[in-house]
DNA sequence: CATACATGAATTTTT
DNA sequence: TTCATGTATG
């Protein structure tokens, strides 16, 4: 999030007055750039004043990176001690911290596992007895939409509207009892089973809500229904109730309908309708001052949105001045359209167009509806010798290595998670086929056992053969060797220690060189698992060498760094500070900004998106109308907007129509087509670019490429 | 059983 | 164009 432009000093009369608001039910619609981060630390800072403890204060955000962000901020206004005692987490963090207290309530051991959504896909094959990984992922996307509506199974069979969703409803009651038997959960249900716990422990209820004195709540515009429930019964709304009573603890809602871009997710904007209605006394203040961008792009963005019907009156303005007009760039194709784009970074870094000379890389982003359109634009910028970075890659914890790493450490701290026990005892391959593995599966379901469980019954000895049983309880042993071991270590140095020994154990060096055919890729995820290690230990804690001095951490055992682990994964760094150009979907790059703005393949069909044979319905358009509003509001200082007249659908290439969006924005100025002139320049800066970029180089970056490594 | 080739389908994403 | 799944062949 952004200091806006007024973050020296005061705060405007709107913010105020939402900060200022303290005991009562707050909803700030907060227009885009509006600094609305800013009032929710000012805020946080003015209830640390009224008499709150830090750890009364929540403060509840979708992402972990936004949550980060936020206690940065917040420790900046209140300082490092109270900044650290703040409940700033995510719907799914405080979840798993109400389960992981509380849990048990509900019939949950408190070291239950949660499955990533991999995890699930695998188990979902395995109760629908299906290898197809499209019809499983289907059926992973209907239960998640029906688990963020709030529908238990009973629920979701019943409102399966056709045979697809029937069997998919089916598949989910398997899918629960399984979930069940192994103590573990899903994303989903990190929110729906602390739900359920309030809804069904009175003390549970009564404890959680006495925990805090005030509620904020990021982004409100993306809940679903699920957590606008757990919301209301954190505040003590009766949860899920017709006419619900009046909250008892004061909270805040932060949001804007106009930036709602979940909803195929199950984020629902009846949330924004029903709060008025669920707390009559809520307070409704519109934050309509922008500090981001020039009066062109701000009109620009406000005639757009008029598009779509209103829920709450809100006109953006600003006292930037009027700034660069928007520019439209007509392309010949994507690749036509990359150059082009190439070529305006170029030309504004050089200083060569209006004010915005000398810019760093990173002041740049080219933003595009789906992510293949980021291709041409790697090719054209690599071919340029210009860095940049592309949202929604692949993440780190998403590779291969180390998952099979995550599996071993999960099974560790939770026996029973099966789907973690299939993981590790075949990573390496240690002679334990599938055979030997669905064997023992018969064996520990007949038993209603976890494999991990059966592995020691006596009685396994008759379903298998001596060899098989013999590897199987070497890895048991191993295993709980291992867990022992994690268990006592203190502080980083010795956790590295037992990691690496752990590495050496299972000859995960050398599988890894096995199971790869170019020895450079393997020591790319080779590398890629040390730097995992290095993680792991660092969160261990122990002293700490840092610029100033060396500091003592809290110490933490592998163990217990190892049960939080599927939930702080996605935290990990991802080097935000080196100067690249950004190349990002749109919906990922909501909540940013940058001075110069790109929107790239704005045709009809890409933006607002339409699948093959599909009606669009209303709401689809405006939620698309939406997203194209987020687009708009990111840039600062100058917009581009580019529309292809030949566009690719396939194999085949069709005639591009620029999207009704661009007309919308009501620019005075006609499309322009490529100035002869700047054409020429173009071709030729890019003749010697290519030159200079050797066949080597090329290669090398198309190895990078591949191997994960960021540019 | 494993590899080679053909065919078909192609949003948006976090936890 | 690419990726993944399906079919045919050795």
């Amino acid at each position: 999030m952004n200091a806006p432009a007024s973050a020296t000093g005061t705060l405007n009369p709107a913010q105020l007055e939402a900060v200022y608001h303290l005991d009562g039910p707050c909803l700030v619609l907060a227009g885009a750039g509006s600094g609305k981060t800013r009032v929710i630390t000012h805020k946080i800072a003015k209830l640390l004043h009224a008499g709150l403890e830090p750890r009364q204060i929540a403060a509840i955000t979708f992402t972990n990176k936004a949550a980060a962000e936020m206690r940065e901020r917040a420790r900046a206004l209140v300082g490092p001690r109270a900044a650290k005692a703040l409940v700033i987490s995510t719907f799914h963090s405080l979840g798993v911290r109400m389960l992981r207290a509380d849990g048990e309530r509900i019939g949950l051991k408190t070291n239950f596992s949660i499955l990533d959504s991999d995890d699930v896909l695998g188990v979902l094959r395995d109760c629908g007895g299906s290898s197809d990984n499209a019809l499983a992922r289907r059926w992973q996307w209907a239960i998640s939409l029906w688990k963020n509506q709030g529908l238990d199974v009973d629920a979701a069979e019943a409102a399966a509207g056709n045979d697809d969703e029937r069997v998919a409803a089916r598949v989910m009651r398997r899918y629960q009892e399984r979930l069940a038997a192994y103590q573990a959960v899903d994303f989903d249900d990190l929110i729906g089973l602390p739900l359920a716990m309030m809804q069904r422990d009175a003390e549970a209820c009564a404890k959680w809500q006495a925990m805090f004195g005030h509620v904020l709540v990021d982004e409100y515009q993306d809940t679903n229904a699920v957590q606008y429930a757990l919301m209301k019964a954190l505040v003590g709304g009766a949860p899920g109730a017709a006419a619900a009573p009046p909250g008892r603890t004061p909270f805040t809602a932060v949001g804007d309908d106009d930036q709602s871009i979940y909803g195929w997710r199950g984020a629902t904007i009846e949330n924004l309708k029903r709060l008025p209605l669920d707390f009559p006394a809520l307070k409704v203040i519109a934050l309509e001052q922008n500090y981001r961008s020039t009066g062109h792009i701000l009109r620009a963005a406000n005639a757009v949105i008029a598009g779509n019907p209103k829920l709450f009156e809100k006109k953006l303005w600003s006292e930037l001045g009027e700034g660069e007009p928007v520019k439209v760039i007509e392309c010949d194709s994507e690749e036509h359209e990359a150059e082009r784009v190439v070529a305006r970074i170029q030309a504004l870094r050089g200083g060569r167009v209006g004010e915005g000379g000398g810019m760093k890389f990173a002041d740049f982003a080219v933003l595009y509806r789906a992510n293949h359109q980021a291709k041409v634009f790697e090719q054209k910028l690599r071919a340029a010798q210009i860095p940049y970075r592309v949202s929604g890659g692949q993440s780190y914890f998403d590779r291969a290595e180390i998952k099979d790493l995550c599996a071993w450490l999960r099974l560790i701290v939770n026996n029973d998670d099966d789907p973690a026990f299939l993981r590790a005892v075949t990573t390496p391959k240690r002679g334990i086929g599938h055979q030997t593995l669905a064997a023992l599966g018969e064996f520990a379901a007949k038993r209603k056992e976890s494999l991990f469980e059966a592995l020691f019954a006596p009685t396994l000895a008759a379903a298998l053969k001596g060899k098989a049983i013999d590897g199987l309880h070497e890895f048991g042993r191993y295993a709980n060797e291992l867990e022992h071991r994690a268990r006592h270590t203190t502080g980083g140095e010795d956790a590295k220690a037992l990691l690496l020994q752990w590495l050496q154990d299972l000859r995960y060096e050398q599988y890894l060189y096995d199971s790869e055919e170019s020895d450079k890729l393997a020591q790319a995820r080779w590398s890629n698992v040390l730097d995992f290690v290095d993680w792991i230990a660092r969160r261990c804690g122990g002293v700490l060498t840092q610029e100033g001095g060396t500091f003592e951490t809290e110490r933490h055992s592998v163990f217990e760094v190892a049960q939080t682990i599927s939930i702080i994964i996605s935290i990990a760094e991802r080097g935000e500070d080196s100067d690249v150009v950004t190349l990002s979907t749109l919906h990922a790059a909501k909540g940013l900004e940058w001075p110069h703005v790109v929107l790239a393949g704005v045709n009809e069909g890409s933006l607002p998106f339409k699948g093959q044979e599909e009606q669009m319905s209303a709401e689809r358009l405006e939620e698309e109308r939406r997203l194209m509003y987020v687009g708009i509001t990111r840039a600062r200082r100058t917009l581009a907007v580019s529309w292809l007249k030949r566009r690719k659908r396939g194999r085949e290439t069709v005639a591009g129509v620029p999207s009704r969006f661009l007309a919308e924005m009501k620019l005075d100025e006609v499309a322009t087509k490529e100035d002869p002139r700047e054409r020429l320049k173009r071709l030729r800066a890019e003749l010697a670019a290519r030159v200079q970029a050797s066949e080597a180089s090329a290669a090398k970056a198309a190895e990078d490429a591949k191997a994960g490594a960021p540019t």
